[in-house]
DNA sequence: ACCTGAACACCGTTCAAGT
DNA sequence: ACCTGAACACCGTTCAAGT
């Protein structure tokens, strides 16, 4: 399958036209799915920005998928730890919970290759030991403490979701707007004017992780 | 455009050898997205599937694109209600999220073809209706009731979105009773057990849901 | 008004042939 | 060991030509 020669060739030449790498083969695929996403991604565009043959490329990684599922292999190694902060158990759960989002956001495209792959869990781990660590402290155990872990990391993965689809997407129509005039509002022109206006996602996450976390750790 | 000529073609015949028809068109193409997904719509497996040329599905949705759009729209219009149930306000809550869900998952593909084609806000529309009732009876207005409007859309969009990914993910590698073993469990071998056996989504979205739900609720 | 096949520009992948 | 172009089976789409 894969051939791991890694060849001296270290330095990335442009100029010094050594042999292609895997190497630069995987890093300017990197480039292009860490901007546009994996559907991007076509074998004769990576051989053009390389400036080799399309067939090249097969040689060094097999495929396009063996290309991608390298690709997420390295990107889910060098994920950084998740360090909780703050003192009381439900800012720490909070915290944990704000790393995980910021470590997703990073890589929009990451949740769903990781999914599509099978290495969700493995992904995860570190998270989830990070949870395990808190609710500990928090006082439960067990299979609720188990609960809790998985409703909060249920509840980061999918916020990441909703956010990088809201990103995505084009301008609504109708939009928001339109739809919370004051006649469907029922009498709260307040909250009319609130819901007429794009959700701002970090005020969403922040008010959800606090409720969901307090409603968690309540005995 | 499109042109919108209903014709008096509303049997779909197998046998009689009428027209094409815009309807079957239509339906043929949902079949497939319904099961397979957006993805697996191709103009020339459509045709075979009509026994028509490729060509003549042009005539009758325009294009690719204009065909899944359709199909979007209709499919938004035909959602059905939504019926708060239960008599705590809480529970009249979470009896929303559960509903949404339900409406959501039966169209697995539903919440992303309608993002990308921007029809995200009059698809929830309903259920933010539903909610803003329901947060208005527990006593909450104007902003802070729109926050947890919002709230509980993400919440509820986002598990969605993972409980889909979830299934159409192959075995996890490795698993996650290799990653649970007492080692890493931190001497809480019931957490390790529970943890080590894939998540029941269900259960999942119930206790979050709760827990979301009160803890926005609390004044 | 509706259908058709040929043609074009894209894909991923294989393979025999080069050095 | 590494690179190459030709070829294959797929895409969506356009268009001139049929009835």
């Amino acid at each position: 399958m894969l051939c791991n020669t890694v060849t001296t060739a270290s330095v990335k030449g442009k100029d010094t036209r050594t042999h292609l790498d895997r190497e630069q083969v995987l890093a300017a695929a990197a480039k292009l799915v860490k901007q546009q996403g994996p559907q991007s991604l076509t074998m004769r565009k990576l051989a053009a920005e390389l400036g080799t043959a399309v067939t090249s490329i097969y040689w060094h990684v097999g495929n396009r998928e063996s290309l991608l599922e390298a690709l997420v292999e390295r990107t889910v190694a060098d994920l950084g730890e998740i360090r909780p902060r703050g003192t009381t158990p439900e800012q720490r759960v909070a915290s944990v919970a704000g790393a995980l989002r910021r470590q997703l956001r990073e890589h929009p495209h990451l949740v769903a290759m990781v999914h599509e792959r099978g290495l969700t869990e493995r992904m995860f781990l570190p998270a989830q030991q990070a949870l395990v660590r808190e609710v500990h402290a928090a006082g439960l155990h067990g299979s609720r403490a188990a609960g809790v872990v998985r409703a909060v990391q249920f509840h980061v993965v999918g916020h990441v979701l909703v956010e990088r689809q809201r990103e995505r997407a084009p301008a609504q129509r109708p939009g928001e707007e339109e739809l919370w005039g004051a006649l469907t509002a029922a009498g709260d022109p307040a909250l009319a004017r609130a819901l007429s206006v794009p959700a701002d996602p970090e005020k969403v996450f922040d008010t959800s992780v606090r409720a969901l976390v307090s409603g968690l750790l309540r005995t």
